[in-house]
DNA sequence: GATTCTATGTATAACCT
DNA sequence: TAGGTTATACATAGAAT
């Protein structure tokens, strides 16, 4: 579509390249943003050119489409580049559910372990450790107990007079 | 480009948008083909259709290119929406993370008030159900332990009578 | 929905400034 | 190297299949 038909290859006249790259980039641009309001679509166009810049088009709403459609377009090239960048992004959020996951499983062992559960393949010396574990915090409960209820009992006994001199 | 002009906005008829979306669909990937060839770029056209179907093209270099250059695609667009759904694919691993830390505070509270720490604001009843629980796990310990012991001395007198025998 | 046909509107290659 | 002009090639709207 101009002066003379061209064969789609390589432009090798770098300045030729330059100026069609330009007038193309635009057209495929014009392109896109109209298919994207005539048949309400959502549309994506990425250009790096040769030299390395980047252009780009999204329609409004594909900015935030893209991003979460990402993966099933990655998971469509399966290639490794695009896999590990993927995973790449999610391996520090992903070191954290490990982390996290993992105090979980401690935690709850040592919750199994306090209730006298999964003591079996323990060493003595552990299971004195978790039974010591277990008297202190019935002493300590005992003790809170009993602050408990003999705050209750002065709070009564006051109660009590109040209601005297009444 | 047609028997008619036509105004770039939604076409209404959904036939017609259809069969629009299908012909521009192919002219812009056509395009994009022909960019990348003739001007030595790298290209990828994503285009989801209403429906939520996804075409995309890229030139075979982009493939790789693309996903190296994501992290720069995305930047451009981190002070806008571009954040917040980059963010949005995060949301679900999130979710994940919350309920794990969820689930691991509940643990750790629970872990807490078997030490007999952190309960001054029970109940009393809430109370007593966690003395139970320390008294339990006691008794299913000792339990445990005893076994253990008996198992040993059983072991222990075997390889007594065995030495007995040589 | 996809294809084909064809009149017409657009994009653009080659030039020019 | 960037922007404008124009002849031409191409894309496609509308209609039919």
């Amino acid at each position: 579509m101009g002066r003379g038909k061209i064969e789609i290859k390589r432009i090798e006249n770098s300045s030729n390249r330059q100026v069609t790259f330009a007038k193309r980039r635009a057209g495929l641009v014009k392109k896109a943003r109209e298919i994207g309001v005539l048949c309400d679509a959502e549309v994506g166009v990425v250009i790096f050119s040769s030299a390395g810049k980047l252009y780009d088009f999204w329609t409004p709403k594909t900015t935030f489409a893209f991003a979460v459609r990402l993966p099933r377009i990655l998971e469509k090239y399966q290639t490794n580049s695009g896999k590990i960048l993927w995973d790449e992004k999610h391996k520090s959020i992903s070191a954290e559910i490990d982390r996290v996951k993992k105090e979980n499983d401690n935690m709850q062992i040592e919750l199994r372990h306090m209730k006298g559960e999964d003591v079996n393949s323990l060493q003595p010396k552990e299971l004195i450790a978790i039974e010591e574990a277990l008297t202190n915090g019935q002493t300590n409960l005992r003790d809170k107990m009993m602050d408990h209820w003999k705050m209750h009992r002065r709070n009564e006994k006051m109660l009590e007079e109040e209601h005297k001199l009444l």
